[in-house]
RNA sequence: AGCUCCGUAGUCUAGCGGUCAAGGAUACGGGACUCUGAAUCCUGAGACGGGUGUUCAAAUCACCCCGGGGCUACCA
């Protein structure tokens, strides 16, 4: 386990200067800052997203790494809304991205009362500074091109751009002009600012960027103080030296913007004309998960097109999805060290997330009984008169998780999947004649099989205990199978949702010929149906979990659960070798 | 086509010229153990995209080829 190790293999990097193994290509190059002095030692990250969708695994992983990255080096962690285009962004995402990153675990507030949540707008007047900046040194120009000469202009991937008739005006026109678009003189789209950079660069971000656009709009955070707006590129590196950031870490898609990030770093000078801090941008591969989507544009299809509950639904691999579902921040976290991080394009299989999900829930979940299909079995040599009380552990190995009291009693149901009237060779659960152990309880043989006289379906087995202890060493009469089952006496009904992966194929926007991604829907994505649980559950807190004993992990859901209407998500299946055969 | 990034088992990742007949995780096969066909523990099979060169020595360096991604929004 490599990933876990970071810790120690950095305190052994700090002593001697040799290069290390494990480290991922992100901490290798923080590795060589430190060394090299270049930001005296400091790490400082950030995970900015524009508040215009949901956060997804993908950010998820993100925002951890980059946060653990921080904590590693005891440094600092800054969540920052890029909220510059006030025409997509809206507050409601504001407050749902802070209570994932809350969730999450990387919120912080400090002593002053300030905290970690940063946002864009709030440098507006800086940013506006520094474009004055940029036009006094004659390297920005007032462009009153409309959009379609501009992109003419531009020119493509094989042909050169051209120059702006617009470029050449003097600083002083420039300054003035600048100037009344901030007082809102002109209308949206008669002028943009750009800078005068190479309109033959081959890196086409490069052939004189729009620097600012009018946008009459209002902000969610400046009202209309503005009416003019930052682009992405002048905004992101200004935001990232502001806050003094160190490793600015983004995804692959801006590694074209690298060289304008640095130039415009490059150009602007503080109040001394020494030149502004500037921080390192790191490009790495986005995270994609198999038999799922993560692009904006198709989780807002799948909710628009309600083949979803909404964005919070329990199958989406939204952070709030996987929060409603039951799953951890703690299980996401293993899941970012496990896969690591590369430049490499991958689709990581989600069978590496279950198994993180799983690990993580295996020893923080008590145990409990629950049938899902129920099949009636009448004790015939118990006395429908007797109830008995036997105590269980609630966890197998962490004794710490103490015990708890369930009723045995003549009427008993067990999971229709646990009895078989024509069994394979290699079938140990209960069949006609056989034997088979009652978890924590007797074992039992079935004597009967009562069938139902219409449809010919089983409705009933009849079966004999043998009432000695079932934990006795003495037991000569070695079942095999051990399977979970409830009394009536112990049981009330909830209703129990079936989660399972949302897609069948493994990628489905691989779509062959007349087929959409949609059409790959798991049909069985989500089950719902009652279940019998043991009674005590109606007491249980909201949002505990559970692990169901030989059915998966489940979760008390919170939002739609009610006094007479417990609901249970599956979080994740109990690993079956059984069922793949 | 131009620029650019990437290519290690089914999947993810380590590797920084010899200690690599390539390590780890997951998935998969076999077995042990087990009052969860879980967990745990053994164990097996499985990869350097291709070529040429540099070198005593190449997964690691160079060049070429092949394959994949990104870039032509007044989006981020």
């Amino acid at each position: 386990m490599a990933q876990t190790k970071y810790t120690e293999l950095l305190k052994e990097v700090t002593d001697d200067k040799e290069p290390v193994e494990g480290l991922n290509f992100i901490r290798t190059i923080i590795e060589e800052h430190n060394r090299t002095g270049r930001f005296g030692g400091k790490v400082h990250t950030r995970f900015p997203p524009e508040p215009n969708g949901w956060l997804h695994i993908g950010h998820a992983c993100s925002i951890l790494m980059n946060h653990k990255i921080a904590m590693d080096y005891d440094g600092i962690f800054n969540f920052r809304f890029d909220d510059t285009n006030p025409i997509t962004e809206e507050e409601s995402y504001v407050n749902a991205m802070i209570e994932d990153i809350k969730w999450l675990g990387v919120y912080k507030e400090y002593e002053n009362g300030s905290n970690n949540i940063f946002f864009g707008s709030g440098y507006f007047d800086q940013f506006y500074e520094y474009a004055e900046q940029l036009v006094e040194k004659g390297l920005a120009y007032v462009d009153d091109s409309s959009a379609e000469e501009i992109k003419e202009q531009r020119g493509s991937i094989t042909e050169l751009g051209t120059e702006s008739p617009y470029r050449t005006r003097t600083i002083e026109e420039n300054i003035d002009l600048f100037k009344r678009m901030k007082k809102c003189e002109f209308p949206n789209g008669s002028k943009v600012l750009r800078a005068k950079l190479d309109m033959s660069h081959p890196n086409l971000l490069m052939r004189d960027p729009i620097i600012y656009r009018i946008l009459h709009t209002p902000h969610h955070n400046t009202g209309d103080k503005w009416c003019i707006y930052p682009m992405y590129d002048w905004a992101h590196g200004l935001e990232d030296s502001i806050e003094g950031i160190t490793q600015s870490i983004c995804t692959l898609e801006f590694e074209v913007h690298r060289p304008l990030y640095d130039w415009f770093l490059n150009q602007l000078t503080d109040e001394e004309g020494k030149p502004i801090f500037h921080p390192q941008q790191i490009e790495f591969a986005k995270v994609n998960l198999s038999h799922t989507v993560l692009g904006k544009r198709v989780m807002i299809q799948l909710v628009k097109d309600k083949h979803v509950n909404g964005w919070d639904d329990p199958r989406m691999l939204t952070i709030a999805g996987l929060r409603r579902r039951g799953v951890t921040a703690e299980a996401l976290r293993k899941f970012m060290e496990t896969i690591g991080v590369s430049k490499r394009d991958k689709i990581i299989d989600q069978s590496i997330l279950d198994y993180c999900i799983r690990e993580d829930l295996n020893n923080r979940c008590p145990r409990v009984m629950s049938v899902l299909k129920p099949l009636k079995v009448v004790i015939t040599n118990y006395s429908a008169e007797k109830k008995e009380e036997l105590e269980v552990q609630n966890h197998p190995t962490i004794k710490e998780m103490g015990a708890r009291k369930i009723i045995f009693s003549k009427t008993l149901y067990i999971e229709q999947d646990d009895f078989m009237e024509n069994p394979p060779e290699d079938y140990y659960r209960l069949s006609p004649g056989e034997k088979v152990r009652l978890k924590n309880a007797y074992i039992i043989k079935c004597e009967n099989v009562i069938k139902d006289e219409k449809t010919g379906e089983i409705s009933e087995l009849h079966c004999s205990y043998e009432p000695r202890p079932a934990d006795s060493a003495s037991d000569d009469s070695k079942v095999r199978g051990t399977i979970h089952w409830i009394s009536a006496e112990n049981s009330i009904i909830a209703e129990v949702r079936l989660i399972d992966r949302l897609f069948l194929k493994e990628n489905p926007m691989e779509t062959e010929e007349g087929k959409v991604f949609a059409d790959y829907i798991n049909p069985q994505s989500l089950e719902i149906t009652e279940a019998l649980v043991e009674s005590f559950l109606k007491d249980a807190k909201l949002g505990s979990r559970f692990q169901f004993e030989r059915l998966g992990y489940f979760y008390l859901e919170p939002i739609d659960s009610t006094e007479n209407n417990l609901v249970f998500n599956r979080i994740i299946s109990l690993r079956d070798s059984w069922s793949k055969r």
